[in-house]
DNA sequence: CTGAAAGCGCTTACAG
DNA sequence: CTGAAAGCGCTTACAG
């Protein structure tokens, strides 16, 4: 399954010795019995010394602390989990996760949960389809205080099992709500609408939106709000739908709505890899000069989106503070039995990809 | 520490009553025994059940599942670490984890850890400094049977007490090598000797390299081997080194080596993500043409390498190689008191960014 | 094939 | 403050 086409030479080295401690294969680690033993105290003191608050003198801490470090002592935390009520693992489920947009929230979820002193499991779903389901079961089966979804939606079922287990649920921009979990949700639909009233203050008339089949909530939401708008203000949009949402879709949908008669003069893209598709493909295949031929808004705001060879104008994604909010929610461990939600805002972010405000055009011939 | 600017605003949903299960707060999961006492079987005829190979019969295992599926048990994955040798947890030890190489190498090993019946936990090292230590004590915490270092290097002594509580380590492109590891790395000094030749044949003749300031063993055999080659054939380069490996650092690195009197006709950057800022500075601040006017190559072959605004030439990572050999080497297990080595090639990707071999250029005046 | 029992490493009332 | 003891949920020789 790993095949491919690098090389692949494999060889001993052979200096450098065997590592001074202990035998061969798995070695068994210390325990804090090795630790009482070496400082005379019981094991009670050791686990003492490792958790915060508890009570023992200044003297004894130091005998377990000093024997600890002589053997190389770490507490270990599945025994811990054990015995108490939590593990401080949890669970990231998502796929793509080499996507801009999910690697950051990625990144920023697993810092936040390390300062937090929790810890982050990734439980990845590219692989077989319906995984959502077994990577919830997996979470369970580590015991994972809390699970993320990032991608997919759990039914109904799944979510009860984890409730019943005790495991809660966070939900980035997923639609349902579900006992025990809380939903994070970024303002989509707002997002559309005001990518719709920007392309008419620049005066683009020929309005089309590029999306792709991938029908995440959140996708959805943009398109339609949108389109929406668009209808309420009696406007025709143009919609083309095409693969997943990355920047090949882009480039097609680009092709597919440039090569059009009635040739857009402005799109909206429901993210920022397909806007980047798109606005290569109006230069690179059809000589268009943007915002000049053409305005692009996109949505997500990923590190490219601000590349001097885009400079998209979009809407940038609260990751810093939908991550804060996970984690905090996580973090205060409150009994969850009312699903919460907290909805985030994500801002425009001006740049170069629309047009200047202009004086209402002609409309064209 | 969370702040930001998007508005945060919570509520509770008030419908959809409480599920139908257990009570509030932790609740405590089912276990073996709540199956055992419903199939009417002893604990240990519901640990063979699932256990794979163990001796159960066809019909204790059926009560057992019948059971275990009415009550939603699953096995306690933390308990049997405990009580078997392995916990079947690697730890992926990253910073800056939404980098596009990075984030690739980490959705590789995610996916393979994940089919080959492990799970990854990851440890971001992005807060403070000389945290692959903590990571390390951390991954020992938890017992993982292994850790992927993908960033920072840690040093001998932690080194040897991992090796001492049986803690696998893979380094990925680390230079040390390490009692109980295996070290993965790419054809770093072969790319950079490539890269050299490859402008040469193109008919550059000003040649130099931009890098950056982050001296991690790649990008240094990168920078030195192009730089050596150079010197052996009595050339000159002009060598600019700035900031973190990014884009940002690469639009610097473009101005300061395209405003020099001696303007480069060719650039090698260390870093895909430092060509493209490359490329940038030097179209849209220099109104450049690529490859007309300079050749660039990178290095990685990320995604956007292949984005029509680029096209860019560079080495392919081996991520999906690198990924299956650490894996396979977790999977196998072995004992592994002596390090080991394996060799893994980046292959050059030609697209657009070097001009086309042409006759030896006469002198530029 | 199956069950009783010991043990994995920790924590936490419970006495002192 | 401190230790002996029970218990967390599992697995694995050991007998049968």
């Amino acid at each position: 399954m790993g095949g491919g086409e690098g090389k692949v030479t494999a060889r001993k080295i052979s200096g450098d010795a065997r590592a001074e401690g202990a035998g061969q294969g798995g070695a068994k680690s210390v325990s804090a019995k090795d630790v009482a033993a070496l400082a005379g105290v019981s094991r009670a003191a050791v686990s003492r010394t490792f958790t915060p608050g508890a009570s023992v003198s200044a003297e004894t801490r130091r005998k377990v602390l000093e024997a600890a470090d002589a053997l190389g002592y770490q507490v270990n935390h599945l025994a811990r989990g054990l015995t108490r009520q939590q593990t401080g693992i949890v669970a990231l489920i998502v796929a793509k996760l080499a996507t801009p947009y999910r690697s950051a929230m990625v990144q920023a979820l697993t810092g936040k949960l390390q300062a937090a002193g929790k810890v982050a499991m990734i439980i990845n779903t590219d692989q077989e389809e319906a995984t959502v389901e077994l990577a919830l079961r997996q979470a369970l089966s580590y015991r994972a205080d809390a699970a993320v979804i990032l991608s997919g939606m759990p039914d109904r079922s799944i979510a009860d099992l984890c409730h019943r287990n005790g495991q809660r649920l966070v939900l980035i921009n997923r639609d349902d709500s579900l006992p025990g979990s809380i939903q994070l949700r970024v303002n989509d639909a707002q997002a559309g609408r005001m990518a719709l009233l920007a392309f008419l203050r620049a005066g683009c008339r020929r309005l089309a939106v590029a999306t792709s089949c991938d029908d995440t909530p959140s996708l959805l939401a943009r398109e339609r709000s949108f389109l929406e708008e668009a209808r309420t203000l009696g406007l025709d949009v143009q919609c083309e739908r095409f693969g997943a949402s990355g920047y090949d879709s882009g480039l097609a949908l680009g092709e597919r709505l440039l090569v059009r008669p009635e040739r857009p003069d402005a799109v909206f893209c429901t993210t920022d890899l397909i806007a980047c598709g798109v606005m290569d493909a109006a230069r690179q295949r059809f000589g268009l000069s943007i915002p000049a031929d053409l305005s692009v808004i996109g949505f997500d705001d990923i590190p490219q989106a601000g590349w001097e060879a885009y400079q998209l104008t979009t809407f940038t994604q609260p990751i810093e503070e939908t991550a804060s909010a996970a984690v905090d929610w996580i973090a205060r461990g409150e009994n969850g039995d009312v699903p919460c939600r907290v909805d985030l805002t994500a801002t425009m972010r001006w740049r170069r990809s629309v047009r200047a405000r202009q004086a209402e055009a002609a409309p064209a011939g």
